[in-house]
DNA sequence: TCGTACTTGATTGTTGACAATCTGCAAAAC
DNA sequence: GTTTTGCAGATTGTCAACAATCAAGTACGA
């Protein structure tokens, strides 16, 4: 019995992915490429005919992304994708500086093993996404290898809400249409540096770097919006969570 | 026509309260009281007839409680209330502290308006319970105050963060019948001095209170805990987010 | 006696139909 | 001309029946 409609080859890791499953994944992938609109409006009826299920699992997966950031439901009114506004893209890059250096920091104190492999491989990623100019894939490979940072650390709640941020991150790139390619090579050595603090495991260092590259990339999307960065709200937000006793 | 058979005087704020909203609300009072045990399965079919609805709602709440960090659910096997361990004790408090300063720091440096008033209805609430040994009540009144702090701070992220792991919190105070009476007096203390240092807006006093305090808090649950607590565990995750350079 | 395959009962996942609610438009009243 | 009221259409919220899935118990064979 072949699964539903799905031409690619199936991965025998866990159980077969239900159908919320898949009408969530078809979503997520609508808005992070930008085929859904900010402000465009899900109507559940004729998801469910195109997607050919019914409209049970389609309001499942509709919450599910709600839960993720992906979209806003109205009570009687339905879904739509959300707009982004400057404020936004400040909090959610506060919250990865804040959420990422706690994981980073239990990482580097425990004696937990490094995914060295792995973030060995997104590194040169990235380094191949940058020769051929190309951001999207840059950006992709960062974003992976963060993620790989946090979910290392074994802290369940920080690992799930840094990937609803993550979530958030890829509707800014989707939506915003930021042009980092001016900026492409100094992040890379942004992340090479920080990736050498870490496996040399010096804490501080890697601290510093994160939330250096933090600030890097808020001001990349930020001074390209209507408002201009702020660069006070910003330092209100950054140093908010690394006070230095008076 | 009269809302389904609650007799409370129905406030006219807002628009009338969904059926998954009252399920919602059921499964959480009966989750934060302790009347559903950790590890007790909560069956669909009997808790639509106790409640006098449909399987609808109760799916939407329970996938809603899920998010909320109050239920656990497995494909096809139902949803159970999560056990609680230490290391999740100290995950939620480690991000509770770093989330809260970033509120706090924002808060304070804004020129947004402190909602004193409120702040100081809870620290009465607050001293009130701590007269009368209350340790409850003085719980549910530091958990508003905190609440309102981070409210105030206008990060609607931070803010949904916040909430849910308050909900936590509330299932440990529910669970782990942690006894903090003798703790009561100092902790008043902590909070009228945190006050103080707020509604003068002196920030880097405030952060170093306000991390003092989760410290303090996680310090009281753990220290009853089977493990005992685990210092360096926990100053890898708190100053995880207050690295200084090195 | 132990291990394996089957059967069975219980429970969740899915579906289509029905009810409640909201938005927008048009007509009537002031 | 402006505001209000009623209607119509569309859309979400709710429901009960059906299908798929899983866990435990049972019988069978080595």
């Amino acid at each position: 019995m072949a699964r539903k409609g799905v031409g690619v080859p199936v991965r025998s890791r866990g159980p077969a992915p239900s159908n919320v499953d898949l009408v969530a994944e078809a979503l997520r992938e609508a808005i992070i490429t930008g085929r859904l609109q900010p402000g465009e409006r899900i109507k559940e009826i004729p998801l469910a005919q195109q997607l050919e299920v019914s409209r049970g699992p389609i309001r499942d997966a509709l919450r599910l992304l709600e839960h993720d950031g992906l979209l806003e439901i109205i009570p009687n009114r339905g879904a739509v994708v959300p707009e982004v506004h400057p404020i936004d893209v400040l909090e959610v890059y506060a919250m990865r500086a804040s959420l990422g250096s706690l994981a980073l920091h239990k990482l580097l104190l425990d004696e937990r093993e490094l995914p060295v492999r792995t973030l060995e491989k997104e590194l040169r990623r990235f380094q191949r996404a940058v020769e051929r100019r190309h951001a999207a894939e840059a950006a992709d490979a960062d974003l992976r290898y963060q993620s790989t940072i946090v979910a290392s650390a074994g802290l369940r709640r920080v690992t799930a809400d840094w990937e609803r941020l993550t979530w958030q991150v890829r509707i800014f790139i989707a939506t915003l249409h930021i042009r980092y390619d001016d900026s492409l090579a100094i992040m890379f050595e942004e992340i090479d540096a920080l990736h050498s603090a870490i496996v040399r495991r010096q804490g501080a260092d890697a601290e510093r770097l994160w939330r250096e590259k933090f600030e890097r990339w808020v001001r990349d999307f930020v001074e390209q919006l209507d408002t201009g960065f702020d660069s006070e709200l910003w330092a209100a937000l950054t140093t908010g969570s690394s006070a230095r006793p008076a």
